[in-house]
RNA sequence: GGGGCAUUAGCUCAAUUGGGAGAGCGCUGCCUUUGCAAGGCAGAGGUUAUCGGUUCGAGCCCGAUAUGCUCCA
């Protein structure tokens, strides 16, 4: 462990990101597994993709004298505008922006990247060809204002030729050639230095313009030109004028980055005073040059994987095609199974939004082949984590330490799209089928989209396959549709919502950002108004009953952040302003909303008017005020109380406070068991009991985040200083201690809410729902007070009646145990007593059923005797009345009949005593229908006279009506009706 | 916050325009067989997620709710 860097400046637990090299001890040239030959240098031996890995680092802490650094996470995690680590500059973007600063001015690394979703997409290209990947490992050599050109280029000339022996007379170089817009010269040093301090070939050097050759961070910044290193893979190495021709014969290896300019937002080049280098080495590629294949591919990075994959599917072995749907399928699954589990293992998930969306499309590409093209059944991704674990787990020890983990969120993730594919892939096959035979409709790429999960490239490949197209405009279009829709119905009070023009005139106007420090401290207080909104402009005076937005100098209102709703309350005049003469004018606040740095108080006027410059008491409304707080802090307790139950891996996803309820989204993958619940029911309800105190203070965001234990929600932005709010104990004691372990027993968060003193205000706390909200992200909704108290009640009080229900019988038994199943749903319980009540009805139900079953026996018997009687019958035409029957025992009455006088026609009528309806079934034997009689006719006009309609085949019908009395009559019109027609 | 889809026997799924809720697997019993595997026969198992509406009649049409999936914000 001698290179690992000794300040431990980051990741202190993060290992060492290599293994050391097989060929430990002296690191000269001569142990290096090469031997001199009348050719040169020549290599002898395969090495592996870690001893070159190895190598790599080992020549820069060596030979140059550089400290290794582990790779950076693939999430950057503190980064929300960049969706996953792209390059090995990431992490040292601080240094190159003199922002911050290392302990060391030489630094050695293999960064992990992944390109995909975001500016630089790979996505695409994945499996078509041999050379692209969504994750990839960047090889680099880091210059911190130390080293500069000279260096870089010797040793990448060393690495390459002396210990790697790659063949001179392959490599190319380019340098920059200048560029007249920014004043710039060609690379003239960097030229000269290649053919000074190197021996390549003059006229390998080339130069080349900004696109390739000048590289820049952003539109602003460090940046500087760059020198990169090609590799000509062409059998008789002809391949030098396809040097950045996106051939795969010619690759591009190494790019040497000079920073040594500063791009201002003028877009002018200043030169740095402190001069960097940032190189990038193509690990895969420099492997697949050194391990002499001729696809990234082939080798042993891939290879485990790929027999991994063999395995589990039972597929014919990889090929190495280009076009070949298996070796494609081959390629994808491999490839982007890596990928996922290095994101997987930094923390990331699959998800419905940004970088978790673009993990879970990886995923389900994957899947998709797997399933479909190597005809896999359920799911086998997750099987293939042990292989890449072979392969990675070494250099990246967070892979192996989370495999298990790793496995477990594939699995689940592969699953629930299995349940959608089937579905999909069948509409998608209708769709080609049913289609112009050119392109998939649009409606069907959206409806496969929206409803099913298919991304949109997923269509698009399965397309391709089939020689289709999709039409990717109106699907396009579609989405607009889908997106405005719902922009358009989820903001539905946007007339308040103060434009960004009338926000700039209140600045002019002097308005100054409105004090709302009393939100905190108390519930009342005066202010002066300061500006009026009524939806269309900024007006003087509210006088209607229009809804208006008010602007104070300072308020004791808190404005809806955090999940917290805005107060509600009323402010009122000092002095009468309108038509009555007695009392201020009052103005009730509905909803308080943060509208840049004013608080928009709006609601309606009551009485009177207001004007602006009127002074006013604002007052909040305080019963709401503290039922919210309790909800509130209860939050801060339940999130809590669920990574206690259920692991630090619950992430708050969303959180929503009122006065009435509170709702907790979070990161799970299951539903909880009720057991769960209830524990972390306790575990808040202990908090309580104990009446904790609650504290909050402003702290600089660097002091709070060393907290131990403390919560933030993931690519939130925390001001600077931000608010602390803890539960247990004082902001100052865990700032005394910050790193007591201790803490973890705590609630800590940054909140800018408003809280409760102490827990016990909160009374009680029951959570009455626990659901899916999406894939993965479940929603608590919980009750606190007397809300709570009233679920907790209702629910022993509803599991008695069910267990005292137990010992009825007969109808009291059905009739209690319909009353009890409605209340079930309609009551608000706890969730787990809801649970409990439904497993104890459905005993109940059991009983229930088999009470039901009797009574309905023993009157189907009562039928059926009867209709024997009528069997009795020698008419060709037999018209009869039954008592106490019902559609069911009915149509086994005609049954028994029929059986008895085989070639008749048959109808039987009934009366319902319950709801004074007619049931009427009919049938016909063939031989009569042939005479014309038809059993749905037959049966329709007997209806008729009962006041109602029926129909059916010609040999079995049913008909009702809704006069009983009248059942003589439609009897003797139904005899009237088959005489005539068989006449 | 707003859409879309799904929910039928223990499991997997059927059910023409609204007209008698079925199949396969599994389960139980009996028979065949020395026994096992298997086969034959018979049977049990359903509030068609729940509630309401339309209709003479709803698994099917309409509305609400619940649960799950999914997309957009």
């Amino acid at each position: 462990m001698r290179h690992l860097n000794p300040t431990g400046y980051q990741n202190r637990d993060t290992p060492i990101a290599y293994v050391p090299s097989t060929t430990s001890g002296d690191r000269s040239k001569g142990t290096i597994p090469f031997s001199r030959t009348k050719e040169g240098i020549r290599q002898v031996m395969t090495l592996s993709g870690s001893e070159i890995r190895n190598q790599f680092i080992d020549f820069f802490v060596d030979r140059c004298n550089h400290t290794a650094v582990p790779s950076s996470p693939v999430i950057p995690h503190d980064d929300p505008t960049l969706l996953f680590t792209n390059a090995g500059m990431n992490q040292f973007k601080d240094v190159f922006l003199a922002q911050g600063s290392r302990p060391f001015s030489r630094a050695v690394d293999t960064q992990k990247c992944i390109r995909a979703g975001g500016k630089h997409n790979d996505l695409e290209d994945v499996g078509r060809d041999t050379y692209h990947h969504t994750f990839f490992e960047m090889l680099g050599n880091w210059s911190f204002g130390d080293y500069f050109k000279a260096e870089a280029i010797e040793w990448a000339w060393e690495l390459f030729t002396e210990v790697w022996g790659l063949d001179k007379s392959r490599l190319y170089v380019t340098v920059f050639e200048g560029d007249k817009k920014d004043e710039l010269d060609a690379d003239i040093e960097a030229e000269n230095l290649w053919k000074e301090k190197t021996d390549i070939d003059p006229t390998h050097i080339t130069r080349w313009g900004r696109k390739d050759n000048f590289w820049e961070m952003g539109e602003s910044g460090p940046c500087g030109p760059c020198s990169e290193i090609h590799y000509d893979c062409t059998p008789d190495k002809t391949g030098g004028h396809l040097v950045n021709m996106d051939d795969p014969n010619v690759i591009e290896l190494w790019n040497l980055v000079f920073i040594q300019f500063n791009r201002g937002d003028d877009g002018k080049l200043t030169p740095l005073p402190n001069q960097h280098v940032d190189t990038g080495l193509g690990f895969e590629r420099i492997v697949r040059v050194l391990q002499n294949k001729t696809s990234n591919y082939d080798t042993d990075l891939w290879t485990p994987i790929f027999t991994s994959i063999q395995v589990i599917t039972g597929s014919t072995t990889y090929q190495g095609s280009d076009n070949d749907p298996i070796d494609v399928a081959y390629r994808v699954i491999a490839d982007h199974i890596r990928c996922l589990t290095v994101a997987l293992s930094d923390g990331g998930r699959p998800g419905a939004a940004g970088r978790e969306f673009v993990l879970r499309r990886i995923l389900r590409r994957a899947a998709r082949h797997a399933h479909q093209t190597l005809g896999v059944e359920g799911p086998m991704l997750y099987k293939l984590v042990p292989s890449v674990v072979e392969t990675l787990g070494e250099t990246f020890p967070e892979i192996a330490e989370k495999s298990s983990h790793i496995s477990e969120i594939i699995k689940d993730e592969e699953e629930s799209f299995l349940k959608t594919l089937d579905r999909g892939l069948e509409l998608f096959d209708e769709a080609v089928k049913d289609g112009n035979g050119q392109s998939i409709d649009a409606n069907i790429a959206f409806t496969l989209h929206d409803t099913f999960g298919f991304p949109i490239d997923l269509t698009e490949v399965m397309a391709e396959e089939r020689n289709l197209t999709v039409d990717r405009e109106g699907y396009e279009k579609l989405m607009a549709v889908a997106r405005e829709t719902s922009r358009a119905t989820s903001s539905t009070d946007q007339k308040m919502q103060l434009p960004p023009d009338v926000l700039g005139s209140l600045q002019t106007l002097q308005v100054h950002p409105t004090k709302d420090g009393d939100k905190y401290l108390r519930r009342s207080g005066r202010a002066q108004i300061k500006a009026i909104w009524n939806g269309r402009e900024l007006t003087d005076i509210a006088n209607d009953l229009c809804v208006h937005g008010i602007i104070l100098d300072q308020t004791p209102f808190y404005a809806e952040a955090g999940g917290q709703v805005g107060d509600t309350g009323h402010l009122i005049t000092d002095h009468h302003t309108g038509e009555l003469k007695t009392g201020g004018s009052q103005f009730n606040v509905l909803e308080t909303h943060a509208q840049g740095d004013y608080v928009l108080h709006i609601g309606r006027v009551v009485s009177g008017e207001l004007r602006c410059n009127d002074q006013v008491t604002a007052t909040v409304h305080n019963s709401n005020r503290i039922a919210t707080e309790a909800n509130h802090t209860a939050t801060h307790l339940l999130n809590h109380a669920l990574r206690a139950i259920l692991g630090e891996d619950v992430q708050q996803k969303g959180s929503l406070v009122d006065h009435d309820k509170l709702r907790f989204d979070f990161s799970h993958t299951h539903a909880m068991k009720d057991e769960e619940i209830e524990f972390v029911q306790q575990l808040v309800n202990k908090s309580i009991n104990a009446d904790l105190i609650v504290d909050a203070k402003e702290v600089s965001l660097q002091k709070a985040k060393e907290i131990c234990g403390v919560r933030a929600v993931f690519g939130e932005q925390y001001p600077d200083p931000v608010r602390v709010v803890s539960i247990g104990a004082t902001v100052n004691d865990l700032l005394d201690d910050p790193t007591n372990t201790d803490w973890h027993d705590c609630s800590v968060e940054f909140c800018g809410g408003t809280h409760l003193p102490s827990c016990s205000a909160a009374g009680q706390f029951v959570i009455v729902h626990e659901q899916s909200l999406a894939s993965g992200v479940r929603r608590i909704l919980a009750l606190t007070g007397v809300a709570a108290e009233a679920a907790y009640e209702a629910g022993e009080s509803l599991l008695e009646r069910i267990s005292k229900a137990s010992s009825l019988s007969g109808d009291t038994l059905l009739q209690e145990f319909d009353e009890l199943s409605q209340l079930v749903d309609e009551l608000t319980l706890s969730q787990p007593n809801r649970h409990a009540s439904k497993k104890a009805l459905a005993m109940l139900h059991e009983k229930a059923k088999s009470a039901r079953k009797k009574a309905a026996s023993s009157r189907k018997d009562g039928v059926l005797a009867q209709a024997k009687e009528i069997a009795e019958s020698s008419d060709e035409i037999v018209v009869a009345s039954i008592d106490g029957g019902d559609k069911e025992t009915m149509l086994s009455a005609l049954d028994a009949v029929r059986s008895k006088l085989k070639g008749s026609a048959v109808m039987l009528f009934t009366a319902h005593k319950d709801d004074g309806k007619v049931t009427i079934v009919a049938g016909v034997d063939k031989s009569l229908i042939a005479k014309g009689l038809k059993a749905g006719d037959w049966v329709r006009e007997a209806a008729k006279v009962c006041g109602g309609g029926g129909g059916g085949r010609p040999d079995t019908a049913q008909a009702g009506g809704k006069d009983p009395e009248k059942i003589p009559d439609a009897m003797s019109a139904a005899r009237e009706f088959a005489e005539k027609a068989m006449a």
